[in-house]
RNA sequence: GGGCGCUUAGCUCAGCUGGAAGAGCGUCGCCCUUACAAGGCGAAGGUCGGGGGUUCGAGUCCCUCAGCGCCCA
């Protein structure tokens, strides 16, 4: 085994033979508690793996792996989604470097295109998934645009059209100008922009005065249909009734009262836009007054408004629209830069247009999201961390009907059919006639449906929903759903909806949140700010390993971000290496096979404390896991094999394991290899590869991937040895750690050996007991002894959990420095001890605080006397 | 405007039901001790954002103020 681990050596070559092998791929349970069953977030197909990817697959992993290892029948699902607008705008750009425009193709052209770029370029991120080690079931990759998912899809409206729950309505939608193509709510992120606040005057039509309005958009204007004022403002309550001239086209338009005008904003008089404002909409609906739509698709002004603004876009109609104010004595005054929160398209960043666009579909979400909030309140679907499921609820309980209409070409075609007569056909299968008239002059809605509308499907359409499939009765509800909190609204409420509506059930009983990866400062990634950490480039210079072990040490789940950081990447490197290290090690002494531990009263007591302390990770491990703290297990297995295992464990073991004595140096390498093997376990969801390429050195079966996952207790009979071991090694940590302080405070070369000495007194003469050894080593002692009296000129004295320890260096130890050391530990021994004092001293801490915490001050007291007792002896000693 | 989260060592963060402040990285010493220098040993560094309260006892519970971030409208 070479000095360093090569995780890229390693990593691809495991990666494609656990898929060769079949590893992952999962069987079909008879008992569906065996089940367990995970479905990836479907990335887009345009997609390349990211940072987000990354934290998401890993923690899934995680426990996906686990369960594998526990013997669950294993099911987790890959796949992709079609991603309508992102893929549509890949292959428009790839046309447009042709010369060729998505209209002159035509429809099924561009679809066609769609298609041969999927098979071409699409997916790449499903290498990087394979590379990055996630143990998917490659056999059942299934993609949102799929025969089964189609037919998903088209079950999904057909019983929803017939249930009512979906209709057809024209209302107001988030239009995004660029894209082309109308947005739901949650696709539309508000931002707060540098606008400008600005005010116009309406010159009443009877010529007896004026109205001054405020708007930030002002070319708006040219689509008012009337203005509104507050029913109980005394400054208009006379004007209410009248009308204004529209400067522009010379209409006349309304004052009207509504209770939503808020008086102290601005004038308090506001214009009425209703076709491209939705709080005007609303008024204009209870007013009565008329639609005007000013704007085209392209958010360029149409022939409805002014001739003279016609074709301009909204932003130069906003200059425009100004200057011809301003030259007709119209123009009031301007607030610049006024800020004030837009939405924009979270696709391209546009902002969203409030639009007309014609008749759309709607999801009626009313009598739908009741079970969906139950289920989140009676615990069927668990929340982690639970204070996601307040949020949840809340945002529920406000969900409006979702508009699921989007005019693109790429996606999954609403199937409504519309005859000359304007009858409308749902149908699962393309119908020939009007389901009202007969008439076969169909013609099939031109839309698309929202992509979220089949990726709200994919916990049951991936199983082969709406057919009755032995997966879906195996592995329906799925057992956990691990997803950012940005996707909460946008995904899992709506799969939880269509779930228990759709599938009869819940599609999952836990939901994992975890946090956006953001830079070491909290940044959000990205390419201008030059932060981005690209998982792939990751994996071939440090190893998937180090990453999915960096991220799995950050995903605490309280706070609401990841600071991921290539120091922190290096440090799961550096752990990597670590291991394989300490695997180096062990198996140059063990020869190999299954690991044997020798019989109890064999084990050393510091093989007792180690495997004690092995005992406790594996229980915080499985205790942080069951509840998905992924953070704690994967610290909790760092600290012990890091920390324990190897700077305390192995340099212990180090000379029993080349000791002449074959049966001892055969019992140490058991003791190490029983419990590295173990530990290659416990590790192998976190780190897969290198856990893997380990394990396999030691011969005991084909591949760790199936193994048995450790859980606690295979050294019960043992457990009361340990306890007593690890009580004992308390003391004997800090004397080491005290010797080893002295002899650095002093300068003592590492090759000079000392006496240590312990001071006897009642009761504790077994307190290094059974590690005389290895404290001779790890303390550079040349022998360690009880002696009967404090009384030694010329030595050291120190003070370790209330005993005095002595050191007899003579001339090594430099006279000031030891002065200033005594006086400091001095002083910290009677500060520790006054406190305790304190404490004692107080009646209500005696009378009300429990027992053993009393009686563990009053030993402290005692103990902090002893000390201060011996230091200042030692002081008076030095004069 | 409503809701949520955060504020602990130079940086990034842990600290479960209240009982003597922790990790990683960074910094400073010493060590190439035949598993690992991607390492070992040791050290320095914190009035746990401010104020108030509950309690024998508060980083931990309650109230309040301030700052930062996110979500929703």
């Amino acid at each position: 085994m070479p000095t360093r681990y090569d995780a890229a050596a390693v990593e691809p070559r495991w990666a494609e033979t656990w898929i060769e092998r079949g590893y992952f791929h999962a069987g079909v349970p008879e008992d569906p508690s065996e089940a367990y069953c995970i479905v990836i977030p479907p990335p887009n197909v345009t997609g390349r793996l990211h940072s987000g990817h990354a934290i998401g697959r890993t923690l899934e992993d995680i426990l996906i792996r686990r369960a594998r290892m526990r013997g669950f029948e294993v099911l987790w699902v890959p796949g992709m989604d079609h991603a309508g607008i992102a893929t549509q705008v890949v292959v428009e750009r790839e046309l447009r470097t042709e010369g060729i425009d998505r209209r002159d193709l035509g429809r099924e052209a561009f679809v066609e295109r769609v298609w041969a770029w999927k098979d071409r370029y699409g997916g790449e991120i499903v290498g990087q998934l394979k590379r990055m080690g996630a143990s998917l079931d490659w056999d059942r990759e299934r993609f949102t645009m799929d025969e089964g998912l189609v037919r998903a899809v088209r079950v999904a409206f057909v019983r929803w059209y017939e249930q009512g729950l979906i209709y057809r309505g024209e209302r107001l939608v988030n239009w995004c100008p660029t894209d082309q193509t109308g947005l739901s709510d949650s696709e539309v992120e508000h931002e707060d922009v540098d606008g400008e606040l600005l005010t116009f005057r309406y010159p009443l039509t009877d010529g007896s005065g004026h109205i001054d309005v405020v708007t930030t958009r002002v070319e708006t204007m040219l689509g008012d249909t009337g203005v509104a004022v507050h029913p109980d403002d005394p400054r208009y309550r006379e004007l209410i009734g009248k009308t204004v001239r529209h400067p522009f086209d010379g209409r006349d338009l309304p004052i009207v009262a509504d209770g939503a005008v808020d008086p102290s904003f601005g004038t308090g008089a506001v214009k009425v836009t209703p076709a491209h404002d939705l709080t005007d909409f609303e008024i204009a609906q209870r007013a009565g007054l008329p639609l005007m739509n000013v704007f085209d698709a392209e958010a360029k002004i149409n022939e409805h408004a002014a001739e003279e603004f016609f074709g301009l876009g909204r932003y130069d109609a906003r200059q425009a629209v100004r200057e011809a104010l301003e030259e007709l004595g119209l123009f009031v005054g301007i607030e610049h830069p006024y800020r004030h929160p837009v939405g924009h398209c979270y696709r391209c960043h546009s902002e969203i247009e409030p639009w007309m666009s014609g008749l759309q579909w709607f999801v009626a979400v009313e009598e739908m999201k009741r079970p969906a909030i139950e289920a989140a309140l009676d615990g069927r679907i668990t929340f982690w961390p639970e204070r996601w499921r307040r949020s949840y609820v809340s945002w529920m309980e406000g969900l409006r009907d979702w508009n699921i209409s989007r005019q693109l070409w790429w996606g999954h075609r609403i199937p409504a059919w519309y005859c000359p007569d304007g009858h409308v056909t749902v149908a699962l299968e393309d119908p020939d006639a009007c389901a009202t008239c007969g008439s076969a002059e169909l013609k099939q809605d031109a839309d698309v449906l929202d992509t979220w509308f089949s990726s709200q499907l994919w916990p049951f359409s991936t199983l082969g929903w709406p057919e009755d499939t032995p997966d879906l009765r195996a592995f329906y509800p799925n057992t956990v759903l691990v997803t950012g909190y940005e996707i909460l609204y946008l995904w899992v409420a709506r799969m939880i909806m269509s779930g228990l509506s759709l599938a009869g059930d819940i599609p999952f009983r836990d939901v994992v949140i975890h946090g956006l990866v953001r830079d070491e400062h909290g940044r959000k990634m990205s390419k201008s700010l030059g932060n981005v950490i690209d998982p792939v480039e990751i994996f071939d210079l440090y190893g998937a390993d180090a990453l999915r072990f960096s991220l799995a040490r950050l995903a605490t789940g309280g706070q609401q971000d990841i600071p991921l950081s290539v120091d922190s990447i290096q440090g799961g490197r550096g752990f990597a290496n670590k291991i394989w290290n300490a695997a180096r090690l062990v198996l140059e002494v063990f020869p190999g096979g299954e690991p044997q531990l020798p019989s109890e009263e064999r084990l050393t007591a510091p093989q007792r404390w180690l495997l004690a302390r092995h005992q406790r990770c594996v229980a915080e491990v499985n205790g942080s896991l069951d509840r998905y703290e992924f953070a704690a297990a994967t610290q909790a297995m760092y600290r012990f094999f890091w920390s324990e295992f190897c700077d305390w464990g192995l340099e212990m073991e180090k000379e029993r394991l080349r000791s002449n004595d074959a049966a001892v140096a055969e019992d140490a390498a058991s003791v190490l290899a029983w419990i590295l093997e173990r530990t290659l376990r416990l590790l192998h969801p976190v780190m897969p590869f290198v856990t893997e390429e380990i394990w396999q050195r030691f011969g005991v079966g084909e591949t760790i991937v199936r193994a048995p996952w450790p859980e606690t207790d295979p050294f019960a009979g043992h457990a009361a040895l340990g306890a007593e071991a690890e009580a004992v090694w308390a003391f004997v940590e800090d004397l080491v750690t005290t010797v080893r302080r002295f002899r650095n405070e002093h300068r003592i070369p590492p090759k000079t050996r000392i006496e240590v000495r312990l001071v006897r007194r009642e009761g504790n003469a077994s307190r290094f007991a059974g590690f005389e050894q290895e404290i001779l080593k790890l303390a550079g002692a040349s022998s360690i002894e009880l002696v009967s009296s404090a009384d030694a000129p010329g030595s050291a004295r120190l003070a370790v959990q209330g005993e005095t320890i002595l050191l007899p260096v003579g001339d090594l130890i430099d006279l000031d420095a030891e002065r200033a050391r005594l006086r400091k530990r001095l002083a910290d021994a009677e500060d520790e001890r006054g406190r305790a004092e304190k404490k004692l001293a107080n009646a209500g801490f005696r009378d009300k605080a429990p027992e053993d915490v009393v009686l563990a001050e009053k030993e402290k007291v005692e103990r902090f006397e002893r000390e201060a007792a011996a230091l200042q002896e030692q002081l008076a000693e030095l004069g």
